[in-house]
DNA sequence: CGAGATTCATGTGAAGTATACCTTTAGGCTTAA
DNA sequence: AAGCCTAAAGGTATACTTCACATGAATCTCGTA
């Protein structure tokens, strides 16, 4: 007793005593605007002459900008409109902007919270439920029009509200603006999908896709200069190892150029050195952080799942795994569903909402469905899991934890 | 043999219900004058 | 009498259920070559 207690305080004392690789870990991180953003120059500009206007209190164009993940399109919306917002701000004009993102369960993944999430940002505050949505829309209006603003609203992966909720809401909010005598809105769509748009009612599209900017996907090259310049600022002197900063570009380049996984890559091989003792990044080092952290992203989706969602995924895990079974069809899902909850003492939800559960899994990514229709033995969803194998058993486990089974 | 009907297992849409929470309102109690 | 609190009434969003119809190709049926 006596001895651990000891040592963990000797531990303790040489960690403080030990000195971190990292010299600014926040650099890497993905809430980081770094001063400049290479390779997106462009870019920057474009989006600054279209929001530019607000300088003059004029209504600027609304905004879509798509790229795939990490092609820096939040980043540059954020660079520009923090530099826009000090600059107002230096002039004393009511200019205010508003970042939300989509995929935030419990804030903004319908269209009711959503309103209620920018009136809570407006100051207003709003109940998270019990209210008529038309109500918080009026609510969301009043205090915008309370005195002269200029507002502009940034609506991150937007396209992953409008798949689950439908295109009425970007029609609502296209005609915000008629309802307001003082204030005016403006909207950035940040949207993953390239084809989002293409789907989108034209009215709609017209009116919130004045201007569209397109994010390509980074290229090695890129990349490399990317992590170049932040890993000057992050680590002290010469801590990486040739070629590991290659290497991670690399790895970042084949997963559609994304720039915040590069990023990721980095710091937490950082870490990991760090935990071990040593003083060089190296390749070995970024190659289990590659592995940690997919490891480490569907862990998290699948913890965070809502827990009838679990279950069901549980079940689809069983069958594939545990029973082997090639073809898994909703049928044998919900079966195994339902002695699942018999064994952990829940009512059994029904095989309506399974079904939709699978199909949100799906959407999600985790498990990949197709509907096929085996004629004389009907129709149906078939499905696998989508995790890559590596990381199965983990999951398998971390599911069978949360939810308390064997 | 082949066109059309049948069939299966579940997809999918619409409408209804339970739950948790909100605002409004009316009644009752307290308090200060 | 004015002010404040509380509980009931009346309303909503969301997650889920219930009901019922839609789907679509393998299989069956039956008329015809």
């Amino acid at each position: 007793m006596g001895d651990s207690k000891k040592s963990l305080t000797v531990f303790f004392e040489d960690y403080m005593k030990k000195e971190s690789i990292f010299v600014n870990k926040k650099v890497l991180q993905e809430s980081y605007t770094p001063e400049t953003i290479p390779h997106r120059e462009e870019h920057i500009e474009e989006l600054a002459n279209i929001l530019a206007p607000m300088l003059r209190m004029e209504k600027p164009s609304n905004v879509f900008m798509y790229g795939k993940t990490g092609s820096g399109k939040t980043l540059v919306a954020n660079y520009v409109t923090q530099n826009l917002l000090k600059i107002a701000e230096k002039n004393k004009l009511p200019v205010k902007m508003i970042y939300l993102n989509c995929k935030m369960k419990q804030t903004a993944d319908t269209e009711y919270r959503l309103i209620a999430e920018l009136t809570n940002q407006l100051g207003m505050k709003v109940p998270f439920t019990g209210l008529p949505t038309n109500e918080v829309y009026n609510t969301f209006l009043k205090a915008l029009d309370k005195e002269k603003i200029l507002l502009l609203i940034i609506l991150d992966e937007i396209d992953q509200l409008v798949e689950k909720t439908g295109d009425e809401l970007l029609y609502n909010l296209t005609r915000i603006n008629s309802n307001l005598k003082n204030s005016e809105v403006s909207f950035i769509g940040i949207s993953n999908n390239t084809l989002f748009t293409e789907n989108l009612d034209l009215r709609i599209k017209s009116s919130l896709a004045q201007e569209e900017i397109l994010f390509p996907p980074y290229n090695a090259m890129q990349l490399l200069k990317i992590l170049e310049s932040r890993s000057k600022l992050a680590f002290k002197g010469n801590m990486i190892d040739e070629g590991v900063l290659p290497k991670c570009a690399a790895y970042a380049a084949r997963e559609s150029g994304d720039a915040r996984k590069a990023l990721d890559l980095l710091r937490v091989a950082g870490e990991i050195t760090e935990r071990k003792n040593q003083v060089k990044i190296t390749i070995e080092n970024l190659d289990y952080a590659e592995e940690k952290i997919e490891r480490d992203k569907v862990q998290e989706i699948v913890e965070k799942l809502p827990k009838q969602s679990q279950v069901s995924l549980l079940a689809v895990f069983n069958l594939e795994f545990d029973k082997n079974m090639d073809n898994i069809y909703t049928g044998s899902v919900y079966e195994e569903y339902k002695k699942l909850c018999m064994n952990l003492k829940m009512r059994p939800l029904t095989q309506r909402r399974i079904s939709d559960i699978i199909a949100d899994l799906d959407m999600q990514g985790i498990i990949k469905t197709t509907v096929i229709s085996q004629g004389r033995y009907g129709r149906t969803r078939k499905m696998n899991v989508a995790i890559p194998p590596s990381d199965i058993e983990n999951i398998n486990n971390v599911l069978k934890g949360v939810l308390n089974v064997s």
